[in-house]
DNA sequence: CTGAAAGCGCTAACAG
DNA sequence: CTGTTAGCGCTTTCAG
């Protein structure tokens, strides 16, 4: 294999159909203006020669690179035991393939990678960035934003409360909370627990700011802190109980956190749903089916928030060529609406 | 932000320093041949203005693009529900990264995606691709090597019993094997199961064979068909219990399965290690350590698995241009060896 | 509606 | 050792 046919270029498919070269690159382009013979018979041409534009020689006079960075800055732990960082780039990946725009991966582990990046961007090889920033205090994502990229971050960014031109796409976290715990209400149950996340990314924020607009008042001891994992839960279960022995349901604040809880309540005699309702968040599958009990849990669409956040930076990257405006210019947040899933731990 | 400030060139490089375009170049590619005080005085113009060379520009006249595809052709499934893909991926970044290559994520979800990522390497837009094939049948793999890419693929390729040219790395997934289970023997067991993987995929073929190399002439009813989870774990566990109670020993083809089978055994009564002495394969942290008794298992070192591909690929490409050959030059398979992690379950 | 020509920013001979 | 020059393949005015 490989040694290396040089490709066609838009010279030969032109000679080929007996054309000049900017009638090839009209009909390529989707320009309008060609006759509808001409046309075909270029097209033919391209078919027969297996004509593929070249990129870099586009880039060089567009100006564009049809390529976005997918920035992922998190030490690796969370980001990919979590099966959702993967639905949402499968969710981009989809959404930028059809749009034909490549996928520039970037995975940073701290502070050194940082230049690194902010370079790259400055660098001007892509047109737009789509950026995981977890953490509340990580200072990456300002300087992705100073490097004056179109961007869309994934997931409410904590560092700013709204700021100007922060555009970002989340699920309903507070939202989602609020129904899950409502439900609880809703069966009669008087105290309702909370096991908290990680509360140094915004999601944990989020659902536990959502459980307190349900249960106005309550009482302080009825939350606990975990961190998004099956121990985090089990500890904070442990602690529950002992705080409060008489807590008849439990709002995890996701998926594994209920999962960690529900062992330690049957550990301890409790039945799920009866003497204890419980009900996590994420519907993480196959795992939230697979718990026992199955888990009632709030569902969000992973998947299409990769894909709204690709839709939304190429949306905005077409308004720039066309109207100088910028993505800063769109409303700052899209929330996706998240939905109860009922099973039988709640 | 935005009002794209357009980039200083060669040229402004150039005429800041005194100098020719051509000389910028050589000093911004670190060619020899510019005297010192020439070369600083480039270097200085160039921080002051922040010059970055502008990629598609020099892909055009060099046919390189410095960008290396990276495909994943999966269901989702178990790419990402798995840690390892995840640390690979983290391997690849920092050798492309060291090497200034861009990465380029194509995700592949099936027949329909096979045109298109056949099409893409066929034009030409990257320098090489870094492949995962998990299944034995997965026809991606053929049809990128016809592409005629400089290829190299992440784990043996099931396709092809070491086809000319077809270059992977790969754990020692039968030597780790077969480490495991003699192990399991020099604890004086006599009567070791396996518990395999999913038997689509070569990692859990070899980790079989790797067991059949140290039990010659085993029983068969000491192998029971797994999947790679936990549930699959459980389930052949209960299986081999069933139909071989006198088992003493188990080893099981990843840490997952590993898991399941503890649960199973703890279930029937049966201590670990005294009863049944378990390992487990992966060395997958935290999770490994965290199991009850912790697991004693294969480690593979995922993380240099990712970077020696890349670098693998890389190397081969500098070949290519110097000499005119061809990554299928190189040695076939390259296979990383593992380590044997002594815990508490053998 | 189509073609001719200029030039995007860079590298790589080739001269000097 | 340094500068001059000629394109790489494409889009895009501008004429015709």
């Amino acid at each position: 294999m490989t040694e290396t046919v040089p490709r066609p270029t838009l010279e030969a498919v032109a000679a080929r159909a007996g054309v000049s070269r900017a009638t090839v690159s009209r009909v390529v382009n989707g320009a309008d203006g060609v006759t509808e013979p001409l046309a075909e018979r270029v097209r033919q041409a391209v078919d027969e020669l297996g004509y593929v534009p070249n990129r870099a020689a586009r880039s060089l006079v567009t100006n564009r690179h049809d390529a976005i960075a997918v920035i992922v800055a998190e030490p690796e732990s969370r980001v990919f035991a979590d099966p959702f960082f993967a639905r949402q780039l499968r969710g981009i990946s989809k959404e930028l393939t059809a749009h034909d725009n490549q996928l520039v991966l970037l995975l940073t582990e701290g502070r050194a990678d940082h230049a690194r990046v902010a370079r790259y961007l400055a660098g001007g090889h892509v047109d737009g960035a789509l950026v995981f920033s977890l953490h509340l205090d990580d200072p990456l994502p300002e300087l992705i934003q100073r490097a004056g990229v179109p961007t869309v971050f994934g997931g409410r960014p904590g560092w700013s409360g709204g700021r100007d031109g922060v555009v970002y796409v989340d699920s309903d976290n507070r939202g989602g909370a609020r129904d899950a715990v409502r439900h609880l209400l809703g069966l009669g149950r008087g105290r309702v627990a909370h096991i908290t996340g990680a509360l140094d990314q915004t999601s944990a924020v989020d659902r536990l700011d959502g459980f307190r607009d349900a249960v106005v008042d309550g009482d302080p001891r009825l939350v606990a802190e975990g961190d998004f994992t099956v121990a985090g839960g089990e500890r904070a279960m442990r602690e529950l109980l002992e705080r409060c022995p008489d807590l008849d349901a439990v709002f995890a604040a996701n998926d594994l956190t209920a999962a960690g809880a529900l062992r330690v309540l049957r550990e301890h005699g409790r039945r799920v749903p009866d003497d204890v309702a419980v009900v996590g968040f994420d519907d993480m599958l196959p795992f939230a089916e697979q718990t026992d009990p199955p888990l009632t849990t709030v569902r969000q669409d992973i998947l299409e928030m990769g894909r709204l956040m690709a839709r939304i930076l190429l949306r905005g990257l077409d308004r720039t060529v066309r109207t100088h405006d910028t993505v800063g210019g769109d409303p700052a947040g899209v929330i996706l609406p998240t939905t109860l899933v009922r099973r039988a731990s709640a």
